[in-house]
DNA sequence: TTTATTTACGCAAACGTTCCCGATAACGAT
DNA sequence: ATCGTTATCGGGAACGTTTGCGTAAATAAA
């Protein structure tokens, strides 16, 4: 099955001189004459000689290619992280190799095993929702192996990590459920190890507080798996309305729970906005197609994956080792439309209206 | 920013033996003395000795990666398929790379001569759209490079494939608007060079005809970029909709194409299906909530993903070379909704109470 | 003419592995 | 005592490159 490629050493040997020569004549090396340089252009054009990257990346010890985990590429925000990533990879000549942990430690582990040991030049990793020990990240990091973080992060390694911020858009996302006069607002979050789970249900809680609400632990829900697995969701819902109080609102966190919550709330027989409004972390491209158009906060994705991985290439490609890092955080956007809307108020009837202007995404 | 890692060169060191004695008691020879390969796996152990995947890469010249080409990664079909290409790969020890065309002809050959200059031992792609010279591909075939076609594919290379049966797909779509009363079925598709443009529109016309209809080219609209560039999507929907016999149903062939159909109707305040019924292929997983719940003919995506990289497994692993290709053909689902029926009949009704089992994806 | 400098190239080591070939010692068979 | 086996290990080439060093010839400076 091998397909023979032609080297360096043809070339030499097709032309008579030293690989040496070749190799510097390829490079346009200052030691090589006018003549010969012409001559092994010509000839390597000839036999149509491409580099070996691998032998390159066995001298130079390194790869050119970084690797990214994440939890599942088949997911609005991560896919859209990716393609942000590949395209400053392109630019920057790196190729990036994906894997997913599936939300599982386990494979987190081994994909990370996998990718180190020096195949690629670095890291970008969004962790796993069961991920708490974080020893295979940290032995790895210590020994200088370039790492950044997006999205869930850790604070237990002190590297670049890139985040939107997550405080904010929920303690937007909750005040506007409030500002409409909601009184009983629920949340359904990820685990409670997830840095964003904290960061957004921390923003939920501080708008409440903030405009005289308080705080019910009952109406704080965790879906361990984030919602892959379909029933976390629909028990988190169930667990919300079968209290004495039902929630008049629910704040979702992320991608999945939010779809899953609306799903879950539409084969109850629900009815959003009229008997629960909802607004969702999401990046779904079409969120003003749903019955009724969601309130989103959406993250910019791409530029996180862009910045990501500048920051990761910058300290690939630094010459002395880097001690200040840097937490880069972006910022989400409350995208207002129907479905956090109590159709009470006339309101209802503004949204429809600015239904327009508000972001065309392709 | 190099961090040195420990060879097989530090063991024999350590240990005061050979390189070659290490090797092959690390690969558990039958020439090696079980003492010795116990000393040499526990000073692998306590250096924690990682093989340099490179190095191996040098040596048996395969680099068990994989690159895959896709237009567009955020995406639901193509995240789909690659997420059925990460499972199986990393089963069976590959790594994935995947980069993007996003639909340039000139970038699908950049990514190409980056990736097959024998860093991966196999590729993967879906053509873009601007692609109809496929010389780039030819070449590196014939030099025996593995190849496997998904989705969008040619019939210039023979090597394995695997699509879905669009044909079948298209003709059940416009077949069901059809029977659901509709008289005059335009279609939105892709650029007319991509196989599955031609083979979508084939199924359309092929159903029109066995139902007695006739087939009308200014119903025929075709978005070169599929839909990249929103405008073309606009200006399709306006030819369509200034004609003198408006369409009373719209069969979009490609996700992109379908949800942006639907973004431009809605602005367009043109109700569906009241003013126009809407059927088109798409992999969203929220095709149920859109509003309205949204008839769509949907992909095995995964599958399809598994597929490919099975047939290219075989290809590379395969010891002598292949000559008998196959075509694999998946098969679509048409996931019937409300947007492709009539409000006039009662049919609305008895779709609402088939909703529930319909698919209940994650 | 001699010496110093430049020009233009080759040799060989190195990157981390594997593996073909020997080599040595121990041991039983002749 | 000699020979063929077997068990156990080391030497070194090879994978495709780059690069430090050496060196011959050519040129310039003396």
């Amino acid at each position: 099955m091998k397909f023979e490629a032609v080297t360096i050493k043809d070339i030499a040997r097709a032309l008579g001189i030293s690989t040496s020569t070749v190799s510097r004549a390829l490079r346009d090396s200052y030691e090589i004459s006018p003549e010969t340089k012409q001559l092994v252009l010509d000839c390597a054009e000839k036999l149509n000689y491409r580099p070996n990257p691998i032998a390159l990346s066995l001298k130079e010890r390194r790869s050119r290619s970084i690797g990214v985990i994440v939890c599942e590429i088949a997911n609005n925000f991560f896919s859209q992280v990716i393609n942000g990533i590949e395209s400053i990879a392109y630019d920057r000549g790196y190729n990036v190799i994906v894997s997913q942990s599936r939300e599982s430690y386990e494979r987190e582990v081994i994909d990370l095993q996998y990718l180190a040991s020096r195949s690629v030049d670095g890291l970008l990793i969004s962790l796993s929702t069961e991920t708490n020990d974080l020893s295979h990240l940290k032995s790895l990091h210590a020994k200088g192996f370039p790492i950044v973080f997006f999205d869930r992060i850790t604070e237990e390694i002190n590297t670049h990590r890139v985040i939107v911020d997550n405080f904010r858009g929920a303690y937007d996302a909750t005040e506007h459920l409030i500002k409409n006069g909601h009184k009983r607002i629920a949340v359904i979050s990820n685990s409670e190890f997830l840095s964003i789970t904290h960061e957004r249900v921390a923003g939920y809680k501080e708008a409440l507080i903030a405009n005289g609400h308080e705080v019910n632990e009952h109406y704080v829900q965790h879906c361990f798996y984030g919602g892959m697995i379909f029933e976390e969701i629909e028990d988190a819902i169930n667990k919300l309305f079968t209290q004495r109080n039902k929630p008049d609102a629910i704040f979702a966190t992320s991608d999945k729970l939010t779809t899953g919550c609306l799903k879950t709330l539409k084969r109850r027989g629900l009815k959003v906005p009229d008997d629960v409004s909802v607004v969702g972390f999401s990046n779904t491209d079409i969120a003003e197609l749903i019955d009724p158009p969601l309130t989103v906060v959406r993250q910019p994705a791409i530029e996180m994956g862009k910045a990501a991985i500048e920051l990761l290439l910058q300290l690939i490609e630094s010459k002395r080792p880097i001690k200040e890092f840097e937490k880069r955080i972006l910022t989400p956007e409350l995208q207002i439309r129907e479905s956090s809307i109590k159709k009470t108020a006339k309101v209802a009837e503004d949204l429809t209206l600015r239904a327009k202007p508000i972001h065309l995404q392709e």
